[in-house]
DNA sequence: TCACGGAATATTTTT
DNA sequence: TATTCCGTGA
């Protein structure tokens, strides 16, 4: 290689590891297990590909999440130097979003779309189904939630409706039609309105590969390399998009792990990984099998339950560091015993010296940590908790978000709906005279001043009207028109939330985010695809890296993740696997993959819990099994434990 | 037409 | 458990 090389890669890279990063060109697949140095590989091959002068803008890398993507950038820059920030990529999401901005002229729609989030969604399907008269008066009618998850995973799968429901949502077949009819109403509900949902961002620039040629031959060009992270989680569309911007180079490299895919229920598949080979028929294959992370202990808990796999790219994860102490598997007396087993270990980890940000509890889903929760605040031992709830999911939060929405898109009815009905003596009806008044003169957002309403209502209308006649997205910043928007709302804040000190702060933190844009649409883009993650008071802060505290997650939100202590908890058949997975194979096969990706982020210690019963409230029935794949695991490679 | 209270209903994971 | 939907009184 290439002598006057600053990066000594044959000294710091493992020879499977070293194969990929010096691969130069054509299709290359990268099995690598968890723990394996995936993220080193991809950063090395950055720097790689930089240092030998390719244009780190002709450089696509795509990754799960934007931080991901940011710290293979910064990794990458630390190797060699700060051209490589200037790579191309971020999430597959974002890169959408870049692209539509520039070409949606030529799918005829506005680049200035505005993004709306899931509960966006869920509002618009609400506000259809009432208008449409739905499965008027029926409570058995799908509520709008689970309505979002089947229009959304249509979408993700490019299936009909029809389709979902007939695999996924059996019970609902009765109202098949209006349920489809409602699909296609939220569909032109999204045209009218220039609104994209995180669907349509992949689906309309699969399109415009598709359609313009002119514009994939222009992409497919520039981005002479393209490297995929998480490929085992990519869906069927988002490969496809690859597909057509590997069309000119075929230098495309893609890095998962097949026992690792989490998210089929969101339309991942993993065949993609799978068939990669057939897809482009020169592939080199290289695997990544030796583990930095764990010890050897963990990883043959961590192999035993992979091995129940039906199918996959075989590999059996290795580690030099032989020694460690077995997993425990521990059988509590009840949740709360749970809890308490949790924290006193926590305490006997802390006087070991490991910091609580080396400690991570990991959890199915998002309410299975509640009474751990309650315990850790009363021990007064700091937590952050990732995953589930965000904080841009949050009432007032989107409160003042939908001000700034109307103002990019005054088409943004949802946005108005929800502005309106802050108001006192102003719901639905009222405000959607309003909106039509407002459509009707079509002058923007500004139009509401001129509104003409029953004097009755003036007084509330009236400082909404004052508020928006002072903004002005051309001569304010950003944050002086956030500002005015917090100051309007406060009031309101005030009225309707008992805890309203603590929402205030969040204002505030919102406004120190808005500083650092200069620009709405890329605010509002930002807030909507690639929101602050985690939820907890102070969650915002810069440091949260920095600073000691323990570690609370979904299992899903950890992925790539590693802490020195692990605890599984609920480790209960019902709970995890889910209840809703237990009769479905294919459902039943990713419960088990997520046991392995919770398994392997432990380095030293893991601790799978789970107590010996509980009731489930929403089937009414007794939970005493412990987790099936819990059986999957020879006695001789974990120590059991009990607590009452 | 709004605001509020009570009843019914369905529970996962996320860009 | 929390949300959402509907009926009722103002």
């Amino acid at each position: 290689m290439n002598t006057t090389s600053s990066i000594r890669y044959q000294e710091v890279l493992n020879p499977s590891q070293y194969e990929a990063v010096l691969f130069d060109k054509g299709p290359l697949l990268v099995i690598a297990g968890a723990g394996s140095g995936k993220t080193r590989t991809l950063t090395y091959r950055v720097a790689r590909l930089v240092e030998q002068g390719t244009p780190p803008a002709a450089i696509l890398l795509l990754t799960f999440t934007r931080r991901a993507s940011q710290e293979m950038l910064n990794r990458a820059s630390a190797l060699l130097d700060s051209r490589c920030e200037e790579v191309s990529g971020g999430t597959f999401h974002s890169f959408a979003n870049t692209i539509l901005r520039r070409y949606a002229r030529l799918l005829n729609f506005s680049s200035g779309f505005t993004i709306i989030d899931r509960a966006d969604m869920e509002s618009i399907i609400g506000l259809l189904r009432k208008d449409g008269g739905f499965g008027a008066g029926d409570r058995s009618f799908p509520k709008r939630q689970t309505l979002a998850a089947v229009f959304s995973k249509a979408a993700n799968k490019m299936l009909d409706v029809e389709e979902i429901v007939d695999a996924d949502y059996q019970h609902f077949f009765p109202y098949l039609n209006d349920i489809a009819g409602l699909y296609d109403a939220y569909q032109a509900y999204k045209v009218d309105h220039t609104l994209l949902d995180f669907d349509d961002l992949l689906i309309y620039l699969r399109r415009l590969l598709t359609e313009q040629a002119e514009v994939r031959k222009r992409l497919a060009g520039d981005f002479r390399y393209l490297m995929v992270d998480e490929y085992q989680d990519t869906n069927q569309i988002q490969a496809e998009i690859l597909y057509l911007l590997a069309e000119t180079n075929q230098n495309i490299m893609v890095v998962g792990d097949d026992s690792q895919s989490i998210y089929a229920f969101r339309g991942a598949e993993v065949e993609n990984i799978l068939s990669f080979p057939h897809r482009f028929a020169d592939t080199t294959i290289i695997r990544l099998e030796e583990n930095y992370r764990s010890v050897q202990p963990v990883l043959n808990l961590a192999n035993a339950i992979i091995d129940g796999a039906a199918y996959k790219y075989t590999k059996t994860l290795f580690s030099k560091r032989k020694k460690g102490n077995l997993p425990t598997i521990v059988q509590t007396g009840s949740e709360n015993r749970q809890s308490k087993f949790v924290l006193d270990k926590i305490m006997d980890l802390s006087l070991q010296n490991v910091p609580l940000n080396q400690i991570a509890v990991l959890f199915r889903a998002g309410f299975h940590s509640f009474d751990l929760e309650i315990e850790l605040a009363r021990q007064q031992i700091p937590f952050i908790k990732v995953g589930g709830f965000k904080f841009a999911e949050s009432a007032h939060i989107k409160d003042v978000l939908a001000h700034l929405k109307v103002i990019h898109n005054a088409d943004d009815d949802i946005s108005w709906m929800r502005i309106l009905t802050l108001l006192k003596k102003i719901g639905p009806k009222t405000a959607r005279k309003i909106i039509q008044a407002l459509k009707a003169r079509g002058s923007g957002f500004h139009g509401i001043k001129e509104i003409q309403i029953k004097s009755s209502l003036l007084k509330s209308l009236s400082p909404l009207q004052a508020l928006f006649g002072s903004l002005d997205p051309h001569t304010m910043s950003l944050a002086a028109m956030g500002e005015e928007i917090v100051n309007h709302y406060l009031p309101v804040l005030q009225s309707s939330f008992d805890d309203h000190p603590k929402r205030s702060k969040d204002l505030e933190q919102l406004l120190s985010i808005m500083e650092r844009y200069d620009d709405l649409e890329s605010f509002l883009t930002d807030m909507a695809i690639e929101p602050p993650n985690t939820s907890q008071d102070q969650t915002l802060s810069a440091h949260a890296a920095v600073d000691n505290r323990l570690i609370l997650s979904t299992i899903h939100s950890a992925k790539g993740l590693e802490w020195h202590t692990v605890f599984i908890i609920w480790a209960l058949d019902g709970r995890f696997p889910s209840m809703h997975a237990l009769h479905k194979a294919g459902e039943l096969e990713e419960e088990r993959r997520l046991m392995y990706v919770a398994a392997t982020r432990a380095k030293e210690n893991l601790f799978i819990t789970y107590p010996f019963q509980a009731f489930d409230r929403s089937t009414g029935s007794l939970l005493n099994r412990p987790s099936r794949f819990l059986s999957d695991i020879p006695l001789e490679l974990v120590d059991v434990d009990t607590v009452y």
